[in-house]
DNA sequence: TTTGGCATCCAAAGCGCTTTGGTGGCGAGT
DNA sequence: ACTCGCCACCAAAGCGCTTTGGATGCCAAA
């Protein structure tokens, strides 16, 4: 059933019909109003091929997921982010395109989506310092949002972020505060922008109380559970270790929490612990109560704000570009305690 | 640049050129090189919404994800079927197309798909025992593939499954040779296919070794760390206590690990963990040693076999469905060991 | 009675591609 | 010299929708 049929039926023209069902204002109420039965009854679906072509609007938002060669990691927030995402997108009448590019091949897959034409606007993930493709983006004048930001690019452009170097800072004065003073860091690869900003958050935090960052406590990489646990081993057997942890991924935290019970240790006695959590649908940081001290942001929540100011960029084109920077909160769990034996 | 353009400038017929760029044979050689190397240079792309409207393929693949609203699970797991499905996509020239439906929504959300016509053909994820999605898509005649199986449909339909009952009948034996009887189950919710499949498996090993499972013993829910711990928890309270565990998911291991280490027992020692590994990117089992024994299946390479089966449907229909079912390997690591004190 | 304006509806021209059903020209065959 | 067949190309008709630019009829105003 298309349109043309759907008109005949009626004993109207397709365009009576296009604007009745398109709510155009020059059609009779009645007309309108048999139109939207008829349409109910013989369960006609507008072509959305046809829809596209004629307007020139796809209807559809492309995700861009990259894909690391080297480590071949599909990020888990992803899958939280995209339920958020789509949640906006399926009440907008929108479609969410999934891209998977390997990262050599980010440029030409933009430049291909772009001339294909078969989405509206872009969400970028995983941005990097200085990522190339924002300046890619704004030259093809494609309508994007960046989920996260890229430290040294200046010119502005649209984003949601997490408030990362204060969700650290934060953090960090929080162990600070209970006495700690050999705070180790076990964040995620530092190409990733997040990365930096929970690095440079943790040491303003350290610089604010006179202490400088000791490289020995401070990892980067990918955050799973073995990396926690490799990470917290290694630094539990230095000659000073640290008395507390924090990390970028509630993964590394359990990795951290299991290498304090091979040595016997206490997790929030002995040695404490603070996590960033993503609030992920299977990665939950204890039911009502906490279990680790974290700074908690909903990614699934920037989800949605991302595809919210995505759509609304499309309808109407702002001047200047939007931004949104969530603050995390902090959470306390049992994780976290008082320093041993006092300050050294 | 369209193809009129590129034409144009040319000096051909855009039929001329349409046929040069898609392969046809009544076209010159020359002509044909000529034409691709302006197409080059001019960075023609073909617009997509234009060509699926003449051609009626839509050169996208849908998948649908229900999210409960029940259990706010977005699995985890979909991240990696997904990259691994998208690979295959892209080499094919297909996009994705994601839909997130809540559960009640799947029928809407299938026929409306259906008569959008955006896709030309079906991922069916997280299909349950009888899942009534599968004879609807039939119904609508619309090509899909099933990613697991559902138990009580009998007319074939397509799917690419892990043999799940097999693998864990093989898991649960596996133990019984170590001396162990009694053995807990710590399944998913047990409305999912995969999960009844696995319990399947277990009774039927306990079964050949003449035991009866006991219901204390086993638990169904989400596979998440907290339903590992928490179970594994309760369970060592009994008078009888389990002295191995079979999970369904890496996280449920890693709480029950964390539930013995409370309880000052060792892993492989006082007690054994077997677990399921859908080898997910941020959540391995080890780097080449594996931690936890345990059925190891690519959840990854699921996802292409599913897009590849499916490709291969929508090019030239079968006259039968066709279906794979991927065989897990047993990989023992340092979870298990033989029954403490001989069998019981 | 004429005119203008408004409310409704419609014909037809796209959107950019594919595909059907040709046409023109050239070499081979007779 | 003429026909036949094939090679290389092209004009035009869709695909199913939107949208421009009217057309028609009716009523109020003059």
């Amino acid at each position: 059933m298309n349109l043309k049929d759907l008109a005949q039926h009626l004993g109207l023209s397709p365009t009576t019909v296009s604007r009745a069902l398109n709510g155009f204002p020059e059609v009779a109420e009645a007309t309108r109003v048999r139109v939207e039965a008829a349409a109910r009854e013989y369960n006609y679906r507008p072509n959305t091929q046809a829809k596209r072509l004629a307007t020139g609007r796809a209807m559809a938002i492309g995700h861009v997921i990259p894909i690391s060669t080297q480590h071949e990691i599909v990020n888990p927030v992803f899958a939280d982010f995209i339920a958020g995402a789509g949640e906006v997108y399926a009440r907008a009448g929108y479609d969410m395109l999934l891209t998977i590019v390997p990262d050599a091949e980010q440029e030409r897959a933009y430049r291909e989506i772009r001339s294909k034409g078969n989405v509206d606007g872009i969400i970028v993930h995983g941005p990097r310092a200085g990522d190339p493709r924002i300046a890619l983006l704004e030259d093809l004048g494609l309508p994007f949002v960046v989920h996260g930001r890229a430290s040294g690019i200046t010119r502005p452009y649209a984003f949601v972020d997490v408030n990362n170097s204060r969700a650290f800072e934060r953090a960090t004065r929080f162990l600070l505060d209970l006495g700690h003073r050999r705070i180790a860091l076990v964040n995620g690869i530092e190409a990733m922008d997040f990365a930096l900003r929970r690095r440079r958050g943790f040491e303003r935090a350290l610089a604010a109380a006179d202490l400088s960052p000791d490289p020995r406590l401070m990892v980067a990489g990918e955050m799973t559970e073995a990396q926690g646990h490799d990470a917290a081993r290694a630094m539990l057997r230095l000659s000073a270790p640290p008395t507390a942890f924090l990390t970028s991924s509630l993964l590394s935290a359990m990795g951290v929490r299991r290498a304090l019970w091979e040595d016997g240790l206490v997790m929030g006695r002995d040695v404490s612990i603070v996590t960033h959590d993503d609030e992920l649908g299977y990665l939950r940081n204890g039911a009502e109560e906490p279990i680790f001290t974290a700074t908690r942001s909903s990614v699934r929540e920037a989800g949605r704000r991302c595809a919210t100011m995505l759509l609304r960029m499309i309808e109407s084109p702002p001047p200047e570009p939007a931004s949104e920077l969530l603050e995390a909160v902090l959470v306390v769990g049992g994780s976290t305690g008082p320093a041993p034996g006092g300050a050294t």
